[in-house]
DNA sequence: CTAAATAGGACTCCTTTTATCCTAAATCAA
DNA sequence: TTGATTTAGGATAAAAGGAGTCCTATTTAG
């Protein structure tokens, strides 16, 4: 349905919680998990993944959790998704070239092709620290609007 | 999984088909299935939606089909995409203003809808006229190719 | 009237998504 | 060493959605 999965949408909010709280030391997955409202053990599962990446550091045992791996602004949404996800494709027929034997004459790929680069240049673009940033600025805001009242 | 269902990629081969061959005669979608290799009871259930939503115009009975109901550079492939699948949301918390009630706060937001917004206008602004006129051109390519062979 | 076509609904099958749970492995501290 | 705590990995189950078929009703040209 051309929707982006609940998994990617945890694994992003788990990455932001840990960019935005990145003090070094070990966060559990289930602290995070009840900080941003996302059922624990799918996070945990989600989190595995995105350690096998490399995207996140695990650490086992007591004060164990997960730490960034990389500095925020080296995490693109894009690499979370995909982490997540596997490779986006809009459609089939763009899984790898050759793959459609009617890509030399099918005029709805290169459509394919360009909407695609459009979206996945966006994700590739939009970082963590980025995204750090405007939550914070987001937050100021918020804050002042509920003491103005 | 952020991709686009077969249903819509069917309905745009079959939009695609009658922009190509838009005599005004109708066309049973019969024969375009054939053409298009696709389900021909699949794509007879998708032109029911297109035709209630006013973009292919359906005959009844001998001689009967379906014609575009306006010019194809009228019809985007967005229109026919959200005639198949209904609007298109890459998240769940864009469905409307308000629906989701951490948009004050939360900064992936602002990102799902800028990414929404990029693939949106793609789309909006990939007519059938552009699709036709673009598979003419490779058309003719693929037969000189196919004749210095 | 009959044949040919769409309209509409019901229904099935399959894949994917969204989890949950259990056991194993690692690690820290007493 | 033992026990508590935390992740790793796999199995599995429930629910939803996607893909497609089929049957009957309706329209219409000849």
């Amino acid at each position: 349905m051309f929707r982006l999965s609940r998994a990617a949408e945890y694994a992003i909010r788990g990455v932001a919680y840990l960019a935005d709280n990145n003090s070094g030391d070990a966060i559990e997955s289930e602290k995070i998990a009840k900080a941003e409202g996302v059922p624990a053990a799918y996070l945990a599962k989600l989190f595995q993944a995105l350690a096998k990446k490399g995207f996140v550091r695990s650490v086992r045992g007591p004060e164990g959790g997960f730490t960034l791996a990389m500095s925020p602004e080296r995490i693109s949404l894009l690499d979370i998704i995909e982490a997540v996800e596997g490779p986006i494709y809009l459609n089939d027929c763009l899984i790898r070239a050759g793959h459609c034997q009617r890509e030399t004459i099918c005029p709805v790929h290169d459509v394919w092709r360009g909407a695609q680069e459009k979206l996945l240049d966006y994700l590739r673009g939009s970082t963590f620290a980025d995204l750090v940033a405007s939550g914070r600025v987001k937050l100021m805001r918020a804050r002042r609007r509920s003491c103005a009242k």
